[in-house]
DNA sequence: GTAACTGTAACAATTATAATTACATTAGAA
DNA sequence: TTCTAATGTAATTATAATTGTTACAGTTAC
């Protein structure tokens, strides 16, 4: 199957880092140095989230991102909708023979019911979640 | 995240296709053609299916594959974990920020558990049950 | 007006996937 | 016993997908 690409990860990085700053906006290039990406992939990523309206950004001097909602209001759910939608598909070839004809149909129907799944699985998750375990694990690590 | 690669689809293909004959073996050759790849990469996810108890293959002359166990013993969830296991999980670069220090582990976990509810929705599926399906439509289609 | 930002497009580099080639091995049949 | 048709698998090449980089236009603070 065709799996999901780095962009969840990334953009679930992004919204944690920024839950850390609420008051000033963080820019794109100290967010790639902590990410350890390009700053032109966090800007596209963030892009995506501002349209979506998880987020706020500023252009110009002092610019850069902030956090619009309440992280609890963001499931990684609705973060896999908008960077993994339909990567779980498998790839498939069209078959040549009788039978298998509408294979790609078939495992299409099936993959749209496993990523549902995937979906309410995720549901469960916010972003305040994923920084509570995270802040939890930081305290663990320095005791 | 990182998706699930094609060989998933192509195991399932193959399957389907050896149910269609179950007295005579078939050749990766006539079942590439089928699916419409490249005949090394069907032996080597067949070869995966021998290692596993699915099918049988015999070398030389009048050669090919066959199904050693019934179709309806083989579930969707066991050739998801034969071929795709672990595609899930989103790539993620290692945070140099104390708080995401951790959140490749953290995504790990819920990944490996969101691919736990993909294995349980898959194990409804047995292979049998796509031949089914796909010979309904088969019918459907001529009608 | 200049420096510090975002927004995006275009291109280059890298990595992952799939195809191809090559050849050893096996089995059936003339 | 030799020829042909098949699998098994490693190595290489080609293609596709992903990511990084460059470039530059537009914005904003000072």
């Amino acid at each position: 199957m065709i799996m999901m690409n780095s962009d969840f990860a990334l953009a679930v990085h992004s919204l944690v880092l920024l839950i850390y700053s609420p008051e000033r906006m963080e820019t794109s290039k100290s967010m790639a140095e902590s990410m350890k990406v390009h700053p032109v992939r966090v800007r596209k990523i963030l892009s995506l989230l501002r349209k979506n309206g998880y987020i706020e950004s500023k252009e110009g001097a002092k610019g850069g991102f902030i956090l619009k909602i309440s992280a609890d209001k963001i499931s990684l759910k609705d973060i896999y909708r908008l960077t993994s939608k339909n990567t779980l598909k498998p790839k498939c070839h069209s078959c040549n023979c009788e039978i298998g004809a509408n294979i790609e149909d078939v495992l299409d129907v099936i993959f749209y019911k496993a990523e549902e799944r995937v979906g309410e699985f995720l549901e469960e998750y916010t972003i305040q979640d994923i920084f509570n375990i995270l802040k939890k694990r930081c305290k663990e690590n320095r005791s």
